[in-house]
DNA sequence: TCGTTGACGTTTTTT
DNA sequence: ACGTCAACGA
């Protein structure tokens, strides 16, 4: 236990105190993970059972990390920790518990897409106005009520929420939120907030499952708990009653996911609910140089909300904070570039020593390209997920479909890819008829003659043939042997093949790519059971980090602040300090809001070991237009006295050594006079539209033809040969020729002023004059 | 039923 | 700039 030596006091004595309740309340940079994982390495030498050990994660990078961390010091016995996101975790405990509370155990876990696709069939078929009813919007709004435990029934009957509902001209989520939650259920399926949602009600309404829960986990410590939100705050409090050992170590000032729920409340909730608990203050900062300590310090003490705390660093005191200007957002890339190229070649840097940190995804790409010229390696993180590329998605749907066919949303998703003739009307056919009979959409499928008549049926039966061969040949095959007939007969490979395209074959690579993922995991030996079924379960809760371990490569990290929260790098740049970028537009609103996005960028800060550079742009595209920027409030609150304000471009600068705010002012006046409206030539007095202002295609065409009143389509086996015919929308014209044969009689007609038009009888609305 | 077209909204952040 | 969606024509 030689490692003890090496922590510092309070460090040391949270390691130590491994009974009863416990908070560690750690500042950025003051060796968190560490006392984590000595943590649990500690409990592990004093002779707890690995098997006891419950530690619960907010992403899964950061409890892959830890268990290799934990295994350098106690070896292959961390592989038997209970660890990972309380998603993964839970989700796991619900596949074994699943019947108890009705579901399946191989439930189909719902993603935020499939969720949305949800809520939009259901505003469709509730005939509300998706502009009021935003799907995104009502997403967040059941979200929320689940993540605060709230069910359709007692949202419904909560007159609060429901008032909030109707000032918000929105009365009718609590309807949406009954029929979603509904149609989750009837599909076997979970959304992300079930997995905890439901964990609840299962530990509620089964206390012998509670129990052997609670048995089992003796000891449970949480990471990042100024992230949980009221959900998962109560599955741990319930967790931990029996025996109390439980240690959550977080830290307020870098609580940033307020929005999905985390609630601040949670920590204070926390010392209220144990009374004899300890806690434990790491203040020290051993990461980064007192000049980033106290540039992160002098940001922070702009929020009113937060938890007295002292971090400090005795490290060096380091290089002032850069702070550099771009004109474009293509500029700031190139300054970003050559300031890495250059360190990396003066100060003998690697790569992996630079990160680039944005607010937003669209940002990496300006940061791309100019790496790009410079030929500097980099590797994003985040961003569109490999199990989020629509290819991969469309073949996991049909596994989906394979092991667990009420799954609606899959249903949706393949029905039509390839194509096979079971478009849209024939899905809303589908899914009226499976709601009057109470059934899933699977069994109507299942069962076409009966509920859906006509020639469709056959398609249908199909189809439905086709998922069951899928299901057979699972079971006597392996993942692998399973996975390559479905892409194969399922014709997803085929379509791909066909596209030559560039992007084409990199989808059809891709699909490669998870069959050989798919292989590699029937090849493992740590596993019971590598059936694709298993495979299937976790996808979609897995990000990017899953995939192949880049840690050897020395590439520059580019990733959004957010999931750079628990890394560190040498050199960081923060990029993109821009007014309604950074702090984001959608924060203005409120003080709670703006704090949160102030504790982002604290955490951004904080990230950085030696060297932070802060960058922001006078110009920037969004949304495809070029914008003007302002300098974000940030810079401003930061204390001077640690800045270093470089001016990059106005070659001679007559600002001289001026204040940043000086300099800002020059700017801010220089914009103006490039955005105050040019004296008006394109607007002509008055507000009558003016010809001149109609769309131009309007006048170009000829003059729309008014159906004669009383107008009727003939049927198309009455059309003749040079006939004279009237269409709704062209006029009049005469049948030139006719070809093919019934249903499919194809018409050439001739239109006056129109010239040739070729027309399908059983779609054109056509009526015999002569 | 399917493909094309033009209008529209999108950019917070993650499991 | 880009992708999605409704409307429309074939």
């Amino acid at each position: 236990m030689d490692y003890l030596a090496g922590l510092n006091p309070q460090q040391r004595a949270a390691v130590e105190n491994t009974q009863g309740p416990a908070m560690i309340v750690a500042g950025a940079g003051s060796g968190k993970t560490r006392v984590i994982t000595y943590r649990v390495a500690y409990l592990i030498e004093k002779g707890v059972d690995p098997f006891n050990i419950l530690v619960l994660t907010f992403t899964n990078k950061a409890s892959k990390d830890m268990r290799e961390r934990i295994m350098k010091v106690v070896g292959a016995e961390a592989k038997n920790i209970w660890m990972g996101t309380f998603h993964s975790v839970f989700s796991k405990i619900l596949r074994v518990e699943a019947e108890k509370i009705g579901y399946p155990s191989n439930f189909t876990i719902y993603d935020t897409d499939d969720s949305k696709s949800l809520i939009r069939t259901i505003l469709r078929e509730l005939q509300l106005d998706d502009k009021l009813y935003n799907a995104n919007f009502v997403y967040n709004r059941i979200s929320s009520a689940k993540n605060n435990l709230v069910s359709y029934t007692e949202y419904m009957e909560n007159a609060e929420i429901q008032a909030e509902d109707i000032s918000n001209k929105r009365p009718l989520i609590g309807v949406i939120y009954e029929t979603y939650a509904k149609r989750c259920f009837k599909a076997g399926a979970m959304d992300f907030d079930d997995l905890l949602f439901k964990t609840n009600i299962l530990l509620k309404t089964h206390p012998d499952v509670l129990n052997k829960y609670q048995q089992k986990f003796k000891y449970l410590m949480v990471d990042e708990y100024q992230d949980t939100n009221f959900s998962q705050y109560t599955i741990v409090k319930k967790l931990a009653a029996a025996y109390q050992n439980i240690c959550v170590v977080g830290d307020d000032a870098q609580s940033i996911y307020a929005f999905r729920g985390a609630n601040i409340q949670n920590i204070l909730n926390f010392e209220r609910d144990y009374p004899d608990l300890k806690v434990y203050k790491l203040e020290q900062n051993y990461r980064s140089t007192q000049n980033i300590v106290k540039v992160a310090n002098s940001i922070i003490a702009n929020n009113k909300n937060q938890l007295e705390k002292n971090v400090f660093s005795d490290n060096e005191s380091g290089d002032r904070i850069k702070v550099q200007r771009a004109f474009t957002d293509n500029e700031e890339g190139k300054i970003v570039a050559d300031s890495i190229v250059q360190d990396r070649t003066t100060k003998g840097y690697n790569y992996n020593d630079f990160a680039i940190l944005y607010r937003t995804n669209a940002q990496s790409r300006a940061m791309e390209e100019a790496l790009r010229k410079l030929n500097v390696p980099y590797k994003i993180y985040g961003g569109l997920s490999f199990y989020q590329r629509k290819e991969i998605k469309d073949l996991i749907a049909y596994f989906r479909l394979t092991f667990n066919p009420a799954d609606e949303e899959a249903i949706k998703r393949v029905i039509n890819y390839p194509k096979r003739g079971l478009g849209d009307t024939t899905v809303e056919k589908i899914s009226v008829a499976a709601d009057q009979h109470n059934i899933t959409m699977w069994q109507v499928i299942c069962n076409p003659q009966q509920y859906i008549p006509g020639r469709i049926a056959n398609q249908l039966n199909d189809f439905a043939v086709m998922i069951q061969s899928f299901a057979a040949e699972s079971k006597k095959q392996d993942a692998y042997e399973t996975a390559l007939y479905i892409a194969q007969h399922s014709g997803i490979l085929k379509e791909l093949h066909a596209d030559q395209s560039e992007e084409g074959r990199g989808r059809h690579e891709n699909i490669q790519e998870l069959l050989n993922g798919i292989k590699e995991f029937g090849e493992r030996e740590d596993i019971e059971d590598r059936s694709l079924a298993v495979f299937m379960q976790d996808i979609a809760l897995l990000t990017n980090d899953d995939k192949k371990d880049d840690k050897e490569k020395d590439t520059v990290s580019l990733m959004t602040i957010h999931s750079s929260k628990g890394l560190e790098f040498k050199n960081v740049y923060v990029v993109g300090l821009e007014e309604n970028l950074f702090p984001s537009q959608m924060s203005l609103n409120s003080r709670t809001d703006l704090e949160e996005e102030r504790r982002l960028f604290y955490v951004a800060v904080t990230r950085a070991e030696k060297k932070l550079t802060l960058t922001y742009s006078t110009s920037r595209y969004r949304w495809g237009t070029l914008t003007n920027c302002e300098p974000s409030r940030f810079i401003d609150e930061i204390d001077a006295r640690f800045l270093e304000i470089e001016v990059v471009k106005p070659a001679k600068s007559t600002l001289g050594e001026g204040s940043f705010n000086e300099e800002r002012r020059t700017w801010t006046q220089q914009r103006d006079t490039f955005t105050k409206p040019k004296p008006s030539m394109s607007s002509p007095s008055g507000t009558a539209t003016t010809p001149a202002q109609r769309p131009k295609t309007t006048s170009m065409l000829p003059k729309a033809h008014v159906p004669t009143p009383g107008f009727a389509p003939d049927a198309a086996n009455a059309f003749q040969n040079g006939m004279e015919v009237e269409h709704e929308k062209f006029g009049f014209g005469k049948i030139i020729s006719l070809e093919g044969t019934l249903p499919d009689v194809k018409a050439t007609v001739f239109f006056q002023g129109l010239g040739n038009k070729q027309l399908l009888l059983k779609f054109a609305k056509l009526r015999i004059v002569k």
